[in-house]
RNA sequence: GGCGACGUGGCCAAGUGGGAAGGCAAGGGUCUGCAAAACCCUGAUCACGGGUUCAAAUCCCGUCGUCGCCUCCA
């Protein structure tokens, strides 16, 4: 079945194709590139709807019979804060800040990054690279494009310079001339406002935790050039399909782009894809602005980190998602209702195949998950068999990523005072003495305890605050 | 100021030329001693005003509104 897919560069849906056609008898392997995180504080809910979108993406490709090559980077080096070149880099202010090392602050964050894809159950990457190991690649590809005469030199640094690429800035239909007339940024001494840092100088003033020797003096790679130097190294000059958030369309990706092109003449991804802000009310999420939600506090909120990983299947990855805790309780029932349906459904059978090859119809449309969402609980009140309905949602959950094979409703532990009250409500059930059973349930609810009377007798949960 | 996106029932949102998905909430019902849970049922002239078309939520123009980018950001 065709998969199609948006594609930013093209700004259009076209039908995906490997670059690498299969070798015979195994499957194409797919090239697949996604930005990583910098690894200078924790990851929020909003950077995690990203990953989100990459996972389901790559999930999609597995089912279409694609081995996928996935790549992520850690940026832990390089990344400053300001575009103009002329900020600090996160990591060092960051370890200033707090007292601890750049690099003890990069593992930090890393494991804790690593802890939040884990919880909302995104598949690790193939290969994971971190921009500090491979300064010497990136040290590489710059040499490379300052032969071909890309570069100039700053005090500061060694910089790209846009003029030379006609096309640059194609990927966000970039009006050069109309940032060059508004300029609001400080352009230091940067020939363009688009032109930005391949190298960085350590200051000759200070001596900075990370820095390496290169050619042009001791310093720092600038944010951009690991990515074209890593994904190079592992997935090739020209590979499938890039990844990112929507915020690397005006910026990051162009300058990947514009790097890639000027060493390698390719333009780095045959696709390239990216995924839209989570919003935080009337705002984006912002760690900037320092207004974020992260991961745990929706678990310290008694959420299931799945159950976000289902709130984000409301809404097409291209496309905005408003985030509220009316959503997300919504969400949380919703799976839990699903998780107890599955559960009840006992031991699969076989797929049914209509309903697999409407839901891959459905994920194949650029992954279009509310639809395939909305596919599922019609499939679920269809009358198929049991077993049937059992083995089609367990194949649909190998995109979906829900882990609904492994639920199972939880046993709970209620307190003994609990218990004998459960008991002597029981007893006066029997012998009918309802305002009795009504005052021990009141009783048991004070407690934290919910009970649910059922044909076989009565079950006890416990309350949610 | 420049560029771009969006505006679908109470909330989150699919659908982009011909029957307006789905989830949550709400109301009604079945069940229950009463509840709860579960199950069934119910609801939208698709921001507004024009236009194109046999036919428009879907295309075109205008108005209003919201948001994003042009500072770092997934």
């Amino acid at each position: 079945m065709e998969l199609k897919l948006y594609d930013t560069y093209t700004r259009s849906i076209r039908t995906f194709e490997p670059i690498n056609p299969p070798i015979e008898g195994c499957s194409a392997t797919v090239g697949m590139y996604t930005c990583g995180p910098t690894v200078y504080d924790y990851a929020h809910i909003g950077n995690l709807r990203t990953y989100i979108f990459e996972d389901i993406l790559r999930r999609v490709l597995s089912i279409n019979g694609y081995e996928v090559k996935h790549v992520m980077n850690i940026t832990d080096v390089g990344h400053l804060v300001s575009d103009a070149d002329t900020g600090e880099d996160k990591m060092e202010k960051c370890a200033r800040r707090t007292g601890k090392s750049a690099w003890e602050l990069a593992e930090y964050y890393t494991q804790a990054f690593k802890n939040d894809l884990q919880l909302l159950n995104i598949l690790e990457p193939v290969i994971w690279c971190k921009a500090t190991d491979h300064i010497e690649d990136q040290i590489e590809v710059i040499k490379c494009i300052e032969e071909k005469g890309f570069t100039y030199r700053t005090s500061d640094g060694i910089y790209f310079d846009t003029s030379k690429l006609p096309d640059y800035g194609y990927l966000a239909r970039l009006d050069v001339e109309g940032l060059q007339a508004g300029t609001r940024i400080d352009m230091g001494e940067k020939r363009h406002i688009t032109d930005f840092a391949l190298w960085k100088f350590s200051p000759p003033d200070q001596k900075r935790q990370m820095e390496w020797n290169s050619p042009w003096g001791i310093g720092f790679p600038g944010w951009h050039i690991e990515c074209s130097a890593m994904s190079a190294k592992y997935l090739g000059r020209f590979f499938d399909i890039h990844c990112g958030g929507e915020d690397h369309i005006p910026i990051h990706h162009p300058n990947e782009i514009a790097q890639t092109e000027a060493c390698y003449g390719t333009r780095l991804a045959n696709f390239w894809m990216h995924g839209y802000f989570l919003q935080a009310g009337d705002e984006k999420m912002s760690k900037s602005a320092g207004h974020f939600l992260r991961l745990r506090d929706l678990i310290e909120k008694g959420y299931d980190p799945l159950a976000y990983r289902f709130f984000c299947f409301s809404a097409l990855y291209r496309a905005k998602l408003t985030f509220s805790w009316e959503g997300m309780e919504s969400s949380q029932k919703a799976l839990d209702r699903l998780r107890l349906i599955v559960y009840e459904l006992g031991d699969p059978g076989e797929v049914d195949e209509w309903y697999k090859n409407q839901f891959i119809e459905y994920v194949n449309d650029d992954l279009n998950i509310p639809r395939a969402i909305a596919l599922t609980w019609e499939m679920i009140k269809s009358d198929l068999i049991s077993s049937a309905k059992k083995a089609t949602i367990l194949y649909f959950d190998k995109v979906l990523g829900l882990r609904l094979n492994e639920w199972k409703p939880k046993e709970e532990i209620i307190p003994e005072e609990v218990q004998k009250l459960i008991e002597l409500r029981q007893k006066a059930r029997t012998e009918k003495r309802w305002n009795d059973a009504d005052m021990l349930r009141n009783q048991i609810s004070t407690l934290g305890y919910e009970i649910e009377d059922t044909p076989q007798g009565s079950r006890v949960k416990k309350k949610k605050e």
